[in-house]
DNA sequence: ATCCGCAATCTTGGATCCAATTTGCGTGCC
DNA sequence: GGCACGCAAATTGGATCCAAGATTGCGGAT
């Protein structure tokens, strides 16, 4: 249901917008919240930089198709061009932006074919994490993994969201010391980080219990089980972020 | 385009030999030859540098280990800095290169555990991906992809070769139209490229017709043949580089 | 009145310049 | 003689400045 998000106009300055006010901002102080948060003590700028416009990708305050303008960035954040080129560079390679030439960046919008594609990748990839991981998994990562279930199901807010889901399916794979695995699933969440959010704070949240069920059946031992409450549970958000994506397809289209 | 560029100082990196032992030399001349296979007219000259050092990594001009200073490569591609810092982050997001702080870059090694990952998800992954394409198949298909994997088997040099075999697996996997399955396949790829690399270049060339054997098998329809095929051929790979990076992995540690 | 072309302005991309941090080396002290 | 502390040089990271290209708005011509 839109109009529910706090910074959700941003939507609204699609064309019109742009030549007028929209040269500083439909988002900027949405923006800078983000970048309040951020502003501990980081050792480079463009680290910096890069969090602050990841989490306003992942969080929707900077929406898909959301125009990039360097300057205005760097203002809102308060630092030069250059870190903030600097991150949109990495954030091209993680597939959240998109670099069009010599016209800018935007956001990417991800289509509901790729957010099907992305899911069915995170199937086959997680559930060998996990079953790689089940090998070698221990009773203390076992309770540990159980209290970040408990957390990551506890948290409502949107970013914190997805690090605590994040923390615990670090935890849950990360017996198996699979660096590269990991970050494979890493980058595959990161792409649809952004519709579970939107997910999470429109739809219900049945799926409260899907953490503890899979770590009884990792404590269980019984692999098959547990990988069937992973497919399940990733197919159940998949096909809610489909329903969300095909829903609002049209208008956030381009 | 006829921008004489003013390719002056390019040996400057022999200044000081004091501690190089394997560190940093020997490079300069490789290096500029690769840059000029890429002199072409490149829209912005960041992607060109990026080019140019993805395939020095690539094809081993620039050696696992390897330190990366900016200025030196600045000056031998023949670029100021910025575009080759842009290189360097792009680098460092498909894990070719590391960045130290503010110690600099170095060219990231892969170890042998970290390529029998690459090799297992590959497997997964392309499998999958192998499946999906052959219910999408067509006869042109079929003829396009007979003829990429002659070439691909024809093709001897270190480069092209990777080319060559990137373009059949492009055809191969490309009828299922899954840009997210194959930016997976591809970024997975380009890790261990280095390493198929070097066994293609020291190793035989057993596998010449495992390329036909494939087509075979997709032109029949027999999807479970193909994935074997592709599953054994992936797993021999696999082999050989494990093989090679243990055979010189106590050399080329440090 | 509409369409094509030109020009001005804005925005990205690149280069040079400056500061901060790290590292290597020298000296002094134990 | 060895270790530690400190200084100096080099290298990375950031900011400001400059050029190139694209888009948009305006004007003229058909």
């Amino acid at each position: 249901m839109p109009g529910a998000h706090p910074s959700a106009s941003l939507v609204a300055m699609s064309e019109r917008e742009t030549r007028t006010a929209g040269a500083s901002a439909p988002s900027a102080e949405a923006l800078q919240k983000l970048a309040g948060r951020h502003q501990a003590g980081y050792r480079s700028v463009g680290t910096m930089a890069y969090d602050i416009l990841r989490d306003a990708i992942l969080d929707g305050t900077l929406a898909p198709g959301q125009k990039l303008r360097q300057e205005t960035l760097a203002e809102t954040i308060g630092v030069s061009r250059l870190p903030v080129r600097s991150a949109l560079i990495q954030l091209e390679a993680d597939g959240l932006v998109e670099f069009h030439a010599r016209r800018g960046a935007v956001v990417k919008a991800l289509s509901a074919e790729q957010a099907r594609e992305v899911y069915d990748i995170r199937v086959l990839l997680e559930i060998d994490a996990l079953r790689h991981s089940m090998d070698e998994m221990t009773p203390e990562r076992i309770v540990r993994l159980r209290e970040l279930g408990r957390t990551a199901d506890a948290e409502e807010e949107g970013a914190d969201f997805v690090d605590a889901r994040t923390q615990f399916y670090a935890e849950l794979y990360g017996a198996a010391a699979r660096p590269v695995h990991w970050e494979m699933i890493e980058q595959l969440r990161l792409k649809v980080g952004r519709y579970v959010l939107g997910w999470r704070l429109v739809g219900g949240g049945d799926h409260g219990h899907s953490h503890e069920e899979l770590v009884a059946a990792v404590e269980a031992g019984d692999a098959d089980a547990a990988a069937e409450v992973l497919r399940s549970h990733l197919t159940g958000v998949r096909d809610a972020v489909l329903a969300m994506l095909s829903a609002e397809g049209g208008a956030a289209a381009r």
